[in-house]
DNA sequence: ATAGGGTTAG
């Protein structure tokens, strides 16, 4: 009996603690309301006809008769290649339809290759041409290359347009270059020939949104307002969006009824960022009202608002849901996509059924052209956060049979990998890699080594490539100092912790509960169990609550150092506040009892506390 | 006829 109660406690702590939901908050989310507005979704896909009419174009209004859809890279090639054998070769026009389509599949590079393939061919390129060309070296990050086309439309005699100047600026704010978009923003003011639009204005208003600047953004639409440049249904959701991302959902819902009284009617984009935006927090009941809402308007959901509710189902641990919604999105003539996939992938890695994940991860191989950076990724992390490091070592080498570049948040997956696998040597060596690769580290990579060093006894390295972080100014968060304060504990350096600690106001930073349940824990290593009992009063006072980590690290200490009556003391506060024992703290507690080390009358509370 | 800005995944 006590045997299975163990296991379900052991099955629920480890859960939990490798869930991503450990390093954010604590989930506090209803999920019943969840399984009710996830039913919503099922009500509403069986209520609509099996088979919906999917287009209402009219033959006349297709793009250009006999242009072939393009669905996937693979498909665009073997169309290229076809129109490149043709005598005489197709018009201009036929070429740039594949490209923008291909462009608009979001294969950059393929674009890029197909247009090597058009100049080899001899076929010329207009201005349209080669302000995809720009769009997709912006894309890429990669625009000295799409200067370099720009240098082409002179040495054509061609003139920048308004599109091209946009697509231009729009790179720029991508790579951060905000003086360069800037300085191209005023030219088009000053020009005669080339004024600005409403897309350029919106452009602007993304670059601040792009990085976290909601309030600039919504300076310039103000201006706008004032006769400047009417604004878009497009620069309203391109706000919405951003207020949403950053859970500042009341805000993008006064936004939202803001439009909506100067007479701009929202869209499914509006609706699917603010569902996003409620999702995040956990507001089903006002998800399942949005979606009533979009739909009642007849405003109905696509790929993109499907994604959000798979990904939130995944994120809430309900993948079977989840894959019943795809099921549904494939009978209704919703293509699940990447993102659809990549959400399903990661859903049953964070579940660990890593077998799941791989299956899925196989289906969307077998389909072509559907891996991405970002799904490979999702799968090297599900076996990096497995411990199952040469299974992620060989999808990342087989990534650069296909051309991906790993990036950032690969390799950092891939150091975790190797941390957790005790491997630090080879997670420094990728640390370097990387570097020599282009790709930059950032908080997490830094913060993911420093653990791993940490954690396997290289406090000195650790501390010498802290050095070289405040050197590089990133912004250092409470993260890094907790994982370097509890670095210094297991080292038992209890006085250079405590110094650390006391020194984070003075940097700006406020220690969260993982913070001080490090100090806690540190303090009873070093048998410090009244300093650590103060901590725990000291955080309470400055509205840091304690969580149930930081009262079974408590207790433990207390039990290890054998003050048992002081444990029981906190047992009690933790009881009262709805915690109770996890896995090891349970053990500790049944060693007393069958050394009879606990006074019988305690017995009701201890049961309690299990 | 074809090009630029807004929604989802690691």
């Amino acid at each position: 009996m006590l045997k299975m109660m163990m296991r379900n406690i052991v099955a629920a702590s480890s859960s939990y603690c490798t869930s991503r939901r450990w390093t954010g908050m604590p989930c506090l989310h209803n999920n019943s309301t969840l399984v009710v507005f996830a039913n919503y979704y099922f009500a509403f896909l069986h209520s609509q006809p099996s088979k919906p009419i999917k287009s209402t174009r009219t033959q006349l209004e297709q793009p250009v008769r006999n242009s072939p859809k393009i669905t996937t890279v693979e498909d665009a090639f073997n169309v290229f290649d076809g129109m490149l054998q043709m005598r005489p070769p197709p018009s201009v026009v036929r070429f740039n339809q594949i490209l923008g389509q291909v462009a608009k599949l979001k294969h950059h590079s393929a674009v890029i290759s197909l247009y090597n393939q058009m100049d080899v061919s001899g076929i010329g390129p207009d201005v349209y041409t080669l302000t995809i060309l720009i769009n997709c070296y912006s894309h890429l990050n990669q625009m000295e290359f799409s200067l370099f086309v720009l240098g082409k439309f002179f040495k054509l005699g061609f003139e920048p347009n308004v599109f091209t100047f946009n697509t231009l600026i729009n790179g720029f704010l991508l790579e951060n270059r905000v003086a360069e978009a800037a300085a191209l923003f005023q030219k088009m003011m000053g020009a005669g020939n080339c004024q600005s639009d409403v897309v350029t204005f919106n452009t602007l208003v993304k670059g601040f949104c792009m990085r976290g600047n909601n309030r600039a953004a919504i300076q310039l639409l103000r201006k706008m307002e004032e006769g400047v440049c009417k604004p878009s249904l497009v620069v309203y959701n391109t706000i919405i969006g951003s207020l949403c991302k950053d859970t500042l959902v009341d805000d993008a819902l006064n936004l939202f009824s803001e439009m909506m009284s100067k007479g701009i009617a929202p869209d499914v984009i509006t609706y699917t960022s603010l569902i996003h935006g409620v999702c995040k927090l956990g507001e089903w009941k006002e998800a399942t009202r949005l979606l009533n809402e979009m739909v009642s308007k007849n405003i109905f959901p696509n790929v993109f608002t499907f994604n959000v509710l798979v990904d939130t189902l995944c994120k809430e641990g309900m993948v079977v849901e989840a894959e019943g919604v795809v099921e549904m999105m494939i009978q209704r003539d919703i293509e699940p996509d990447t993102v659809t996939y990549t959400s399903l992938m990661d859903g049953y890695c964070l579940r660990g059924e890593i077998g799941k994940a791989q299956n899925v991860f196989e289906l969307m191989l077998s389909k072509g052209s559907m891996v991405n950076v970002v799904s490979y990724s999702t799968m090297i992390n599900g076996y990096c956060k497995h411990k199952m490091i040469d299974e992620a070592m060989t999808l990342f080498l087989d990534m650069s049979c296909k051309e991906l570049v790993p990036n950032t948040v690969t390799y950092t997956s891939l150091v975790d990998g190797f941390c957790k696998a005790g491997r630090v040597q080879n997670a420094q060596k990728l640390f370097y890699e990387m570097q020599a690769c282009g790709q930059l580290p950032d908080v997490q990579t830094y913060s993911i080594l420093l653990d791993g060093l940490c954690k396997n006894r290289q406090l000195s390295t650790a501390m010498q490539l802290f050095g070289k972080t405040e050197a590089k100014k990133l912004d250092i968060d409470i993260v890094i100092y907790s994982i370097l304060i509890e670095g210094l504990c297991i080292a038992g350096k209890i006085e250079s912790a405590r110094d650390l600690f006391c020194g984070l106001s003075s940097k700006g930073l406020r220690p969260n509960v993982r913070t001080y349940t490090i100090m806690i824990n540190g303090l009873c290593i070093a048998g410090l169990t009244s300093e650590a009992e103060k901590f725990l009063i000291q955080m309470e006072e400055k509205g840091c609550s304690p969580d149930d980590c930081t009262y079974n690290t408590i207790i433990r200490g207390f039990i290890h150092n054998k003050q048992t009556s002081r444990a029981m003391v906190i047992i009690q506060t933790m009881v009262e506040k709805g915690f109770s024992a996890d896995a090891s703290t349970t053990e500790l507690i049944v060693n007393l009892l069958s050394r009879d080390e606990v006074d019988p009358a305690l017995l009701p509370l201890i049961k309690k506390s299990l």
